[in-house]
DNA sequence: GATATATGCGCATATTTATGCGAGATCATT
DNA sequence: AATGATCTCGCATAAATATGCGCATATATC
């Protein structure tokens, strides 16, 4: 059952995890971690999701930028913040805040550096979030919810694909 | 004519220029742009040569990372107290300073995290630096050369393996 | 200088990684 | 519910990367 079946992000987010642990050696041998946590997957898609997630490869094998990880805390700090988030189209993400607290939000995600995240303006109680495609989106979304330990619920506003 | 001609180190000092000017998409793109500079390598060089220096495979190509770049500086600001650098076996390096400095210049050493060093320790004006074999030292002579634009010779005081 | 040991490198090739393509799958629109 | 646009993913395979081996050269020791 391919497609948007939010599979991918939750995968994704394995890897993240597993790469926090310990870098891993071939792409292969994350498939196999992946599997005995229940997941399926293959060479390819493992591919696929490093790139997405911006892994690097050292001499020691794939492992998260830097960033990637320090990120997480940021948000975290400005979790109660948040109040609502809406897509709006793939490649914009509408956050809204509690009033007056949008440009530090806004700042807590640029210092994120997440590649998921092309750019950000707060206005007063509304962060806008750019993102590179849909499938960013979705997997922002996803880290957004991991960060905050909330889960939210995406109501999609009208998907005007353009 | 191979072995430690000491091409090896001036190789690896091109492609950190090369890295540090733009990221570099494959191994064989590398070794293109080497031979455009004069040098003679095949993949296979390159390939060890990338790790030997500690680069990084990101999605955009490999790169160095970050410290690298940094390092050279924080040893150019103590390059007027280097005084003399002697070898003292393949995991030695000694490096002698104008007295009360060596502790400077083993912090610097310390703070470029260059993957040649493996430690430091710094006296009053010589600074023992650990280097993991010999192809290090070299390598590690030629950026502190290149680092402090000066010319270091290196009197090998004998050399005893082991 | 002769011998022993360690090292650099290219070649050929094994291993690993990336990708074109087609098959489901989802969702908006009509 | 049919149509179409857009995704994800696996397969097969192309492309890229790493490495075992052997030679040539350098260095150490005698």
């Amino acid at each position: 059952m391919p497609n948007s079946s939010e599979g991918q992000s939750v995968r994704r987010d394995a890897i993240r995890q597993l790469l926090q642990k310990r870098p891993a050696a071939t792409q292969k041998s994350l498939v196999e971690a992946l599997v005995e946590r229940g997941f399926v997957a293959t060479q390819s898609s493992v591919s696929r999701d490093l790139r997405e997630i911006g892994a690097i490869k050292t001499a020691g094998g794939y492992a998260l930028p830097r960033a990637a990880a320090a990120g997480d805390e940021e948000l975290a700090q400005v979790a109660d913040l948040l109040v609502d988030l809406k897509s709006a189209g793939p490649n914009l993400l509408v956050i809204r805040t509690e009033t007056g607290a949008a440009q530090r939000v806004a700042l807590a995600l640029d210092r994120c550096k997440w590649p998921e995240i092309v750019g950000n303006v707060g206005g007063d109680d509304t962060v806008f979030t750019a993102t590179a495609s849909a499938a960013a989106q979705r997997n922002l979304i996803t880290r957004i919810g991991h960060a905050t330990s909330r889960h939210w619920q995406l109501l999609h506003t009208h998907r005007s694909q353009m």
